[in-house]
DNA sequence: CCATAGTAAAAAATCGATTTTTTACATCAT
DNA sequence: ATGATGTAAAAAATCGATTTTTTACTATGG
């Protein structure tokens, strides 16, 4: 499967950082069972803080943790995504209401850069590890100064939630490019401070990218089976 | 300190829930740092499924993980407090209203119940680990069926940052017993399905508690200073 | 006298081995 | 032939010891 089986040593918060990724690009199967001994060996690791990190992930929804029958990739299930996004959409919605009464010059100028950034890579094919890091740092950047450290910590645990789906969905290149424009509009409605506009323009890009973000699910939903 | 220091056995989920329940009973000292081979002994455990414990309470907030400095109980900060209020009061309302509309009549009998035995709590003083237990589930059960696992377990979560700063404050008997009112009328709104009058009453319940909780806040809030 | 570098003690993190639990398989009885 | 029971292999969880990192103290130089 993987290529990134480095035999490198690494520490427990790159750990951390390497399996989340992992686990949010779609690297495992979902539904799959994690076998310890091999993840040991993949990100050349003991056992301690692989558990550790292991348990870190289930707290935080990333994994699931079977009484005493080790670590399960979460099943992509229709409804659970449905969740996901519909609540997605109704905390950044309340998050951005709040970020451009409270955004100062210095948010107006991080955003414009931000967004710059964003649509350089937007525009540099093949480097998909890098637009996705800059298209979460934008979306992150447009809501920071919400005010609320845990409406943002909220969210962010649903994005990456969102994104595992979206990541493991067959590309549709027509809404892209749509989701592409939002972006743009959505920077040109916050610095007028258009509120009622903004939020519903992330709403439905939200929306947009839920439709996307389905393709990741079979269609038959009734498997509590092995995957492996 | 305590007097629940057993040196009893515990399994892996016990650890948690213990260490978890201690936390927010405020059985620890706020800002405290936490000694490994205290805890060790205080939970008659070894290290492995503690320190596995300990990582997934710092993943879901009740701790805070040091890069190599260990776990700390994190510091009661009135800012937080009103930060997890607000979204409580917010994230409670959205899920009451949807709850208004789902729940069946089985959910109407459990409500029923469970008031039942919440009230019974109230009038047996010296009980207080119970009546919280029955208060856990009384606003539990009552946003239940709102549809959404993910609302759900943010509303848990923040409920549990909540009660730890609850549980520091000094009790306020008036408010009090004006809370154990509204826990009636909240029945009630529910059984009529008065979804405006349900979410303001809910949302000035959170209100009133949260001015109890202030209480645990000290006032000069200046102090990134240890905490033993 | 204060600051800085070095050193020793303490704490945290990690490792490899042991113990416990689960799962798969085969045997026996019905 | 099917189901239940016991056994062996595999996997997970736990333990105690080792290694690494941090912290507190001391001595030395400015």
């Amino acid at each position: 499967m993987g290529a990134e089986a480095a035999t490198t040593n690494m520490t427990a918060s790159q750990l951390y950082a390497a399996l989340k990724r992992d686990l949010i690009d779609g690297r495992f199967t979902a539904g799959q069972k994690l076998a310890i001994t091999v993840l040991r060996q993949r990100y050349g690791v003991g056992l301690s803080p692989l558990r550790e990190t292991l348990n870190r992930l289930a707290a935080y929804g990333l994994l699931e943790q079977e009484n005493q029958r080790g670590f399960r990739v979460p099943a992509l299930k229709r409804a659970e995504l449905d969740d996901i996004a519909d609540l997605r959409r109704r905390l950044e919605g309340l998050a951005l209401a709040q970020a451009l009464q409270a955004g100062g010059d210095e948010w107006e100028a991080g955003l414009l850069a931000a967004f710059h950034r964003l649509k350089r890579a937007d525009e540099t094919p093949g480097q998909l590890e890098h637009w996705e890091q800059m298209h979460l740092q934008f979306h992150r950047h447009l809501l920071e100064p919400c005010g609320s450290a845990w409406l943002l910590r909220f969210i962010e645990q649903l994005h990456d939630q969102f994104d595992r789906y979206r990541r493991m969905a067959p590309a549709n290149d027509t809404i892209r490019e749509t989701l592409n424009l939002q972006h743009g509009q959505l920077v040109e409605l916050a610095m007028a401070r258009d509120v009622p506009a903004a939020r519903a323009l992330l709403e439905e890009h939200i929306r947009l990218s839920h439709e996307v973000a389905r393709g990741a699910c079979r269609e038959d939903q009734t498997r509590p089976e092995e995957g492996d």
